[in-house]
DNA sequence: CCCACTTAAAGTCACGTCAACCCTAAGTAA
DNA sequence: TTACTTAGGGTTGACGTGACTTTAAGTGGG
């Protein structure tokens, strides 16, 4: 038999998502990962930064809540939005026990024009944070390495662009994710490969040289979540 | 501003698991993907199969609670163990709300033989399912495709065998578990180049003609979960 | 108007992977 | 010894991919 806690400890439940978009690197001026964060304004970790999240309420969805909290605390609308893990140990936060369910989403840089940006929500360079509260560092730790994964096996590179771009554009989003430099020669032939772009006519002067030919993304069936399988 | 339920109305989290072994097809011979169901004592959905699981305790990590609940109700203790997803749709439960975090787990066939199987624990075929209460008829559905995705680019089979075994013990798991015939020569190589397989000898003497080799899977660093990552 | 310059986009080649298949080795049972 | 069965190694061709080259299509400067 295991020892178990008095009955009237709690555990709560809360959702909390890690949101992934593109500006410029103050410093190189290449396109780079950001995230948005939160200041904490209460205990535990007071002052201290924390991805955006919130208990999660009686007549949300999961995903659903994953919105309102990061509507309502950063003033975001992500463009794609996953499950990414549910972080439950009982030591992850130091007073009472939280598990986090959290959300990976991907944002379009418009919207982060639009984004809050004040005393308690900043953006930071993804791989350039300071100290989260709780285990938010090792969480998004995993959620980088989930964004670099799926993105070389799936287009997910079309959330961070507007419906109409370069693949030049395309590019540029995999390697400010991958931190690298790809051939544009055989990123081409990959991307391509895919099936998954139509071409929409050719750019109508650029700033100079050969104009690119621009691309949309095909609608094709998304992944649907585990949710909502047939 | 969004409605809310009254505060009084509670989300409750529970922890289940999808747990697979390999047996004998009762017709074909072959070894096929067989899982554990518990009947449901209770309503909804009294006397329907279900997915172990039960409440989070207060005092448990996830993984821990899944392993407790595991072997409370079915007796099993699994040799392969990780989060599946988190499902918490608003309405998959009819009357209250629960969250549930599913994990999917691997058994040896040893444990099988061991294993609760009464008139409240019962294995079915993978593919011939009853109906399931709530939507864990969903969730075993998910969990199948990323069994069978994992197992394509990992060594997790070996959590299906013994310590030492054939190269045809191999295959079979594969062949089971992705219900397709595989080249013999083929996923010999496949399986050596991984280099994660050890040869031990080889087999004194099977049942008929020439005998095959023995091999063990070389305790590798194992994948760590988002948790316990550094 | 020609030319230097830049980027787009297509093509070439070498190499590694993998499925399909063929063949030999090593044992058992008659 | 022979027939049979499975283990296990080898060959070939299709394909994908990285490194690199070449041509196309624009710009601006003399």
């Amino acid at each position: 038999m295991t020892m178990h806690a008095s009955i009237d400890q709690r555990v709560s439940l809360a959702v909390s998502t890690v949101i992934f978009a593109l500006r410029q690197h103050p410093e190189t001026g290449l396109a780079t990962l950001w995230l948005p964060l939160v200041r904490r304004i209460r205990e535990p970790y007071e002052g201290q930064w924390a991805l955006p999240g919130g208990p999660l309420e009686a007549d949300e969805d999961l995903a659903a809540s994953a919105r309102h909290t990061l509507e309502r605390t950063t003033g975001l609308t992500p463009n794609y939005l996953e499950q990414l893990y549910a972080f439950g140990n009982v030591d992850r936060s130091p007073d009472d026990r939280v598990v986090s369910i959290v959300y990976w989403a991907l944002v379009q840089p418009h919207e982060v024009a639009r984004a809050v940006d004040g005393e308690n929500v900043e953006w930071f360079v993804a791989d350039e944070l300071p100290p989260l509260a709780f285990d938010h560092s090792a969480i998004v730790d995993y959620a980088l390495t989930r964004l670099r994964a799926k993105i070389t096996y799936t287009p997910i590179a079309h959330a961070f662009l507007p419906p109409e771009f370069t693949l030049a554009d395309l590019r540029a989003v995999h390697e400010a994710v991958l931190r690298t430099t790809l051939d544009p020669a055989n990123f081409r032939r990959q991307a391509l490969a895919t099936k998954t772009l139509v071409p929409t006519g050719t750019c109508l002067q650029g700033t100079s040289h050969r104009p690119p030919a621009l691309f949309r993304f095909e609608a094709r069936a998304p992944i649907p979540a585990p949710e909502e399988r047939r």
